[in-house]
DNA sequence: CAGGAAGATTCCTCAGACAAGTAGAGGTGT
DNA sequence: ACACCTCTACTTGTCTGAGGAATCTTCCTG
């Protein structure tokens, strides 16, 4: 309990320090780190300890060794998880983002949308209505039906944007329910069908200002 | 050529095994690996190869061991990375979701810029004049006007975003102007300029429209 | 039944040895 | 002077054995 931060395993410690070494510039971009022997007698620690660390930051894709010519520098710092990025920023700036993203989409999927699609979206906006759920169940088939919509614009990028958003946004919506319910689900509910519409009969604007008038009320509601 | 397959360091490809085994749900999440020595002799390799495969997992998050415990499966895959997402990913659709999310930065921008910003983003501009330089030069000074664009939004996700959009965009644009160079280069830096110019003067629905704009025809020259 | 002690199991670290691969020095021939 | 080859030194890759440290399980005791 009281060594619970200091409890990290030789090797790891010696990769954080590693990496940040890295971070301070000691050994540039695309160099060569000293050799294993010379290096863990340095850091005053056996050649498997180093050679674990060392494989812990190429895993991270910070290193990379090749046999016979040493180990190299391949990024000066570990890539940032992206759901990490989104739970460490303010709610509102991430529903900002995601009505720049939702705009488009349901704009390019009134554009794009197949019979197949107008199909999926009147399924998935059924399956929305509010009968006596859980809170999760009907924020999972709220994501259900947005996602369909960027399903529907046909671009593979927004779609794994969404995605990324999707966790988020998921417990914040969540949490918001459960304090403070929806005035009226019946409304919220009609918005979502105008939005549907609009795609169907391929009003690229209305669709748009639709996303963007339920998002931009969403965004109230959370913050 | 057999070697060139199994060219990885075995330690290496036992890491692939595993996470092959892992994704197939031999080891569901949470569970428990067996013991070093016996899934070494079982893998028929080392304990230090075994244990440096684990590492290199552990590293990606797959992985998670704890002395006097064992190995534990904390992921059933990596989490892949933005970047390769994007170099994977259709340059159109990548362009189609920076316009979604330039647009809308441009409009906040307009609505929330410093003084501070303004004076930045004409630095910004009067650095990206096209003088005679090399193509990457001329590239890196646009995407670094536009950057400040998102800056000036204030939104830390949507910058977030753009740098992730950076090294694809940036790889394209200049692969572009290598093949052909732009008809007007003082037409692109006016269109740049009126840019600047709308966010300065907090006219937002002009700032979205010039973005929009801008890089509707990048998108048609990339495409 | 609660609590603690002992044992078994597991990962962690180190050391040494040899194999496999790479890069550079140096010689050789043209 | 240049290109090519060989050999050597160095580097990473792999295995084995040993002991230490942390954890979990079992069993004993009150």
């Amino acid at each position: 309990m009281v060594a619970q931060l200091q409890r990290h395993p030789l090797a790891a410690q010696v990769a954080e320090a590693l990496l940040q070494r890295i971070r301070a510039g000691e050994w540039p971009l695309g160099h060569r780190l000293p050799g294993e022997t010379t290096l863990a007698a340095r850091l005053g620690v056996g050649r498997s300890t180093l050679r674990e660390a060392i494989r812990e930051l190429a895993g991270k894709g910070v290193l990379d060794s090749r046999q016979g010519a040493g180990v190299f520098v391949t990024a000066l710092d570990v890539v940032e998880d992206w759901d990490s990025v989104l739970r460490r920023a303010d709610v509102a700036a991430v529903i900002e983002a995601r009505i720049a993203i939702e705009t488009e989409a349901a704009g390019l999927a009134a554009g794009r949308r197949t019979p197949s699609d107008v199909r999926t979206l009147r399924r998935a906006l059924a399956a929305r209505a509010p009968e006596g759920r859980s809170v999760e169940e009907h924020v999972d088939a709220d994501m259900a039906l947005h996602r369909v919509v960027f399903v529907a614009a046909h671009n593979e990028v927004l779609v794994e944007l969404f995605d990324a958003f999707v966790p988020r946004v998921r417990t914040a919506m969540v949490h918001m329910l459960r304090v403070r319910p929806l005035a009226s689900e019946e409304a919220d509910h009609e918005a979502h069908a105008l939005l549907v519409e609009a795609i169907a009969r391929r009003d690229a604007p209305a669709a748009a200002a639709a996303s963007r008038t339920h998002l931009t009320a969403l965004k109230e509601a959370l913050a």
